[in-house]
DNA sequence: CATGAATGAGCATTCATTCAT
DNA sequence: AATGAATGAATGCTCATTCAT
């Protein structure tokens, strides 16, 4: 009884598959529609146009690439007791975080923030995205700091921007997976991460 | 002695700089044939054919923007006696990075890395630019370990990865630039840099 | 009731025309759909690509140069009577059939069955329609066997194929009808069919 | 000490390839150059367009196509001494024309006949061909006539003619080799050959 | 909601040919 | 005899988009 043709959302479907697959410009408005199985004007009863379309499903994708993402570390964050706690928490939630399945996650991301650069409308979607995670993450810092497990010397929202700027900085080491050991710089990241916590401004 | 026609250097040029202005899939082949100054069938003379033509002058976008920022760490690096002066170096060099003009540098990179995904000939080239940077880097965090400055729990390819990941990260917290105080996210970023340096691993 | 617009037969038609005139490399998608009085684009809607749309015509174009001959024969031959009325009816339709007006449309079919060299396509087509003739014509030879007036000793099919294989013999003859006399050609072939049609097998 | 470049002639050569493997129009000059292993303006140093190096190819084709096929059948008649051997020895020259080998021989012939059509310089040097080979092969059949071994009431030179076209007659049933039996009509087609050289005009 | 038919607006690409070297 | 570079002249084809049904 679930036969609901929702082709609206079947247009988003294939055509966030069709970017996966060769970027925002192999999108066909035909191959769309062939996909989800209707005509090409049947597209335009739901998007104004092409652009519209794939605004829709690039937003759709990098959204997508977050929610499953922050969920855990909020969590962890706010079920620890003590700073060894804590710190074991950040360290499971990246160890999470970096596995190898979550490599097409990331590629999404560095792919609509390409995107991102020609799309005044991806851009703004974009950043509103990023800064609701950061906020979000911004909140576990200022929890953190509370504690006295985050220094209190470094901005809470920075502290989120640079967070989430370490999954970005990953791809670069996962286009040369065969190069870099990544579980060294797994390493690498995770103690920088709990070396800045620990920051200490000299006097 | 600057005759030379060199036709296809210009024809890369060119490309570049619609690339930059407009992205991939703005480049016009008789564009690019007009400004140079040629006639389009000249283009494929000397690529086969739009897309060679394109992926040629992303490879040398991206290779550019590291010219551009690699060099001056090395040598900062190369100049200090003690860890204090390496410190500072690191210090002057993420600052001069991070400088506001180096914005559209990083732009470039985000904008390459998304176009080599729909491209293995750019995803390769780009992986062996990295790669490179990175192989450079790589010697002066040796240069750091021996010194002392720098920890040897660390794997020094992976600390260079990790450190140019850096400035991938960043791209996310200038997009929201209104939101996110810049030089907080710097602040961190640097501090987070320096305390992995002097990173210990437990017993 | 002819208001029907049938682009597609009208886009076949315009290339059948064009290909008679100038040979099927003379066909330029431009100024067939001008012809019909659509854009071009519109042909793509019908056909493939412009391959596609010269086969279907090149296939009309033999099909069409058969069924204007094949007919003719089946009728006098059962018309005939006796031995004398069915020789007679052969020589009437050879007589038609090597009329000057036939001379284009056998210039029709050794175009085709040149085209047919480098597409898989018209050549199939051709070889089933030249079939579908021989095995109209094989009836005629059967019928005629049966009725004495052509011998059983030869193979009907292979007489139908070798009956129609003699105009297109004639086009060599047509090709230097300054140096042959063709009523001469004529009298050779009818009087060759018509022995061979009386032909007995040595015991 | 035979390092000969005769480049005109491998370009002859080359072009005669490409004819015969995607008709006249697949003639590419830069491809025909790349074979022979030179540049595309070398190949203007023999000929003065494409145009002219294809009609050179084409009329090679066909001369070829020739030369290996008349020559025997002179040679059997003009070893004959009675009726009996004359017949045999028409047989044995079919038997050898009509070989599976000789196939593609005719194939070319189909294919430049169809060139013919719209080059008027390849339709009068096939036409040339075809009647030296029809002149020769008449000079056989007026022999046979004084020989009595062939009627006096049919023309020579249209008795040439014919023969020739016989060959020609066969590519239509080569092309559906699977659904006509081969011998049987060669059967029909030699038998006729010889019915009608013992054709007898009615009084 | 859906679609067959049609099109405006481009655009990449091919290819024969020339010419200075 | 050969060629690197360049080009004039087309031409096939794509694709988003519209509209009557």
């Amino acid at each position: 009884m679930s036969e609901k043709p929702n082709t609206r959302q079947q247009l988003i479907d294939a055509t966030m598959a069709a970017i996966a697959h060769g970027g925002e410009s192999s999108v066909r408005v035909s191959a769309i529609a062939t996909a989800v199985g209707v005509k090409e004007p049947s597209v335009y009863h739901f998007f104004k146009n092409r652009d519209a379309l794939v605004e829709a499903a690039q937003i759709e994708r990098y959204r997508l690439s977050y929610t499953e993402m922050m969920v855990p570390f909020e969590m962890a964050a706010a079920m620890s007791e003590t700073r060894e706690e804590f710190e074991s928490a950040v360290r499971k939630v990246f160890a999470l975080v970096y596995t190898p399945e979550r490599v097409p996650i990331r590629s999404v991301r560095k792919n609509v923030l390409g995107a991102a650069q020609s799309s005044e409308v991806i851009a703004k979607a974009v950043g509103e995205i990023n800064h609701e995670a950061a906020l979000a993450l911004a909140r576990v810092m200022s929890f953190g700091q509370e504690r006295g497990w985050i220094s209190k010397d470094l901005d809470a929202l920075a502290l989120a921007y640079w967070g989430i700027g370490q999954l970005n900085g990953r791809v670069i080491a996962e286009m040369n997976s065969d190069l870099v050991n990544l579980d060294e710089w797994d390493k690498v990241s995770v103690e920088a991460v709990l070396a800045v916590y620990r920051y200490k401004a000299p006097k």
